[in-house]
RNA sequence: CGCGGGGUGGAGCAGCCAGGUAGCUCGUCAGGCUCAUAACCUGAAGGCCGCAGGUUCAAAUCCUGCCCCCGCAACCA
């Protein structure tokens, strides 16, 4: 059976500005849902990038008198340095400033540009120079402009407009006959909302004058192309699209933020491939924001939390449990330090480390480090051991299946609390006391050395370096994937006589630092 | 009647879409254990699951109404 193809990608980051908490959330949710995918034998495309154009970027670079794509080469590097550094296993890191992605905007311009659904029309409005933006009615106070605004121009442009209009009807009737393709499914209930009113023809155009930072017309040189219609075609550029030809690794699964799934998730990326002719999206899968002890977390409030900082306090691994186990997929969820301290002493160190650790200690200790054999016949407790972590087991991956990670990792939590709990009944320390029990003991070593690796191999695509350690620790390798398939697990115990390494702390007890 | 989300033991949160033992972390109390990172295990106290109706053999979960909180300009996942 050939594997599956099962393509996936993040939200673009723009550049202006440096990476925080809902970046980093982001690129671990997907990497999470790309290593999972692997480790059930899906053939997984990971895709992820920046997006580089538009005015901040001009902006920014001038204040900084730097050209902007120096400034880009820069900005890129943190997030993609960032994104190493979280071990995000993308396949394919895309830059909107890269020459094959420019190539595929132009030829989707030109193309669309051909078949009569862009046309262009004068744009006029508000206009404030100081701030080089249109301006709406919304913007007024007490039915004026602001000053901050400065002086503000009545002025009339040319621009180029995509028949987005023409896709309402498409895209309502593809909403209602796909509930499932927005995850999770309440969302789909905004985007129907928003397509209760008639959508207007989307600007997808600036004159080079005003900006001159992004991809030119190809039918128009005075003028260059308008964030979405660049940002979004990354989905496919990497693919190198042709009229017709989009590859085989398309249609993808998009992670994205609620901010950005109405309306250009939702709306523009659909019609857009629809206009030329290519299957829609698998799914979007929208998540939530953080905030901060109860605060909306933004640039301008300054209470921007970043992750790089935790990673070097506490380990890469400990920030992706995190994020994993504290944010309900979809939905939006608080960041405190002393909620990550908590869930790092307590289910990091104390659960997951002190097991590994007083399970690799025995066995040092008592078998000098080689793995003994487990009894050829179980008793009820020791079967009903088994049949609890392989339970746990099926649980973790039946609610990744459902995307409910956070529930995912609480069941396989519930594996590691099934093992301390098991060393607790069968108390192996006393067994070592005892000549007439050694058979057991060795059991029970070997059943903890084969609960521990079975969970780890879960673990991995959570956290792939403490289930590289625990592995190692352990003494056996994890398997690139399972290949018992998704229905269960089977117990594994292919290990003994292998030898276990030395125990190590995986999750180092806090220091109490002085507040 | 704008849209959406939330209201669950002392705190913070799951569970709700696919009704049927109310779960997790922390905190409190009492035991057990000593292999281990003062870690681990067990038990207890503490909940009219926002309020009121309805459907059902059965509702935290589905339906209706009401109350309260949050988000919905921009930066921004």
């Amino acid at each position: 059976m050939p594997s599956p193809r099962y393509t996936i990608t993040t939200a673009i980051d723009y550049v202006n500005g440096r990476p925080h908490i809902g970046h980093a959330y982001e690129k671990v949710l997907t990497d999470v849902m790309a290593r999972y995918q692997r480790q059930r034998g899906a053939d997984v495309f990971f895709l992820t990038g920046v997006d580089e154009h538009g005015m901040k970027v001009q902006q920014s670079a001038a204040k900084q008198n730097r050209s902007p794509q120096e400034f880009c080469d820069e900005m890129a590097g943190h997030f993609r340095s960032l994104y190493d550094r979280l071990q995000i296993s993308y396949d394919d890191f895309v830059r909107t400033t890269e020459d094959r992605h420019k190539k595929v905007v132009q030829t989707i311009l030109q193309q669309l540009f051909d078949a009569g659904e862009i046309y262009a029309a004068d744009y006029e409005g508000y206009y404030s120079p100081r701030l080089e933006q249109f301006l709406t009615e919304k913007e007024k106070v007490n039915g004026v402009f602001p000053d901050s605004f400065g002086e503000v121009v009545f002025l009339q442009e040319k621009n180029y407009f995509f028949k987005l209009s023409k896709y309402q009807g498409f895209l309502v009737d593809w909403y209602r006959s796909n509930p499932d393709f927005i995850y999770p499914s309440f969302r789909a209930k905004e985007v129907l909302g928003a397509l209760q009113d008639p959508i207007p023809d989307l600007c997808i155009s600036r004159p080079s004058a005003r900006l001159s930072w992004g991809i030119p017309l190809p039918f128009d040189a005075e003028q260059v192309t308008y964030v979405w219609f660049d940002a979004l075609v990354n989905y496919i550029s990497v693919f190198g699209y042709q009229p017709g030809r989009v590859g085989e690794r398309w249609p993808a699964v998009h992670v994205i933020g609620k901010d950005i799934l109405v309306p250009p998730h939702a709306i523009y990326w659909p019609a857009m491939l629809k206009a030329i002719g290519v299957e829609m999206p698998k799914q979007l899968v929208v998540h939530g924001w953080w905030t901060q002890d109860k605060e909306k977390m933004s640039k301008s409030v300054g209470n921007v939390v970043d992750p790089l900082e935790l990673i070097d306090l506490y380990g890469v691994d400990a920030f992706r449990y995190f994020v994993m186990r504290e944010m309900a997929l979809g939905y939006d969820a608080d960041f405190s330090i002393e909620q990550f301290k908590l869930r790092y002493q307590s289910e990091l160190g104390n659960t997951l480390g002190n097991l590994v650790n007083r399970s690799v200690s025995m066995m040092k200790r008592y078998r000098a480090s080689v793995v003994p054999a487990p009894l050829a016949v179980l008793n009820e407790a020791q079967l009903g051991f088994r049949h609890d972590v392989l339970a746990s087991v099926k649980s973790f991956r039946d609610n990744m299946d459902k995307l409910q990670i956070h529930v995912a990792v609480m069941e396989l939590w519930k594996g590691f609390m099934r093992v301390n709990q098991f060393v607790d009944e069968t108390a192996p320390f006393k067994m070592a006391k005892d000549e007439a029990k050694k058979a057991e003991l060795d059991h029970v070593l070997h059943e903890l050395v084969a609960a521990l690796s079975l969970l780890a191999q879960e673990l991995f695509c959570l956290l792939p370096e403490t289930a590289e350690k625990i592995a190692s620790q352990i003494g056996c390798p994890l398997v690139p994937f399972n290949k018992d398939g998704p229905d269960f697990p089977l117990w594994p115990a292919n290990f003994v006589g292998t030898s276990v390494g030395e125990p190590q702390i995986l999750f180092p007890r806090l220091e109490e630092t002085p507040a």
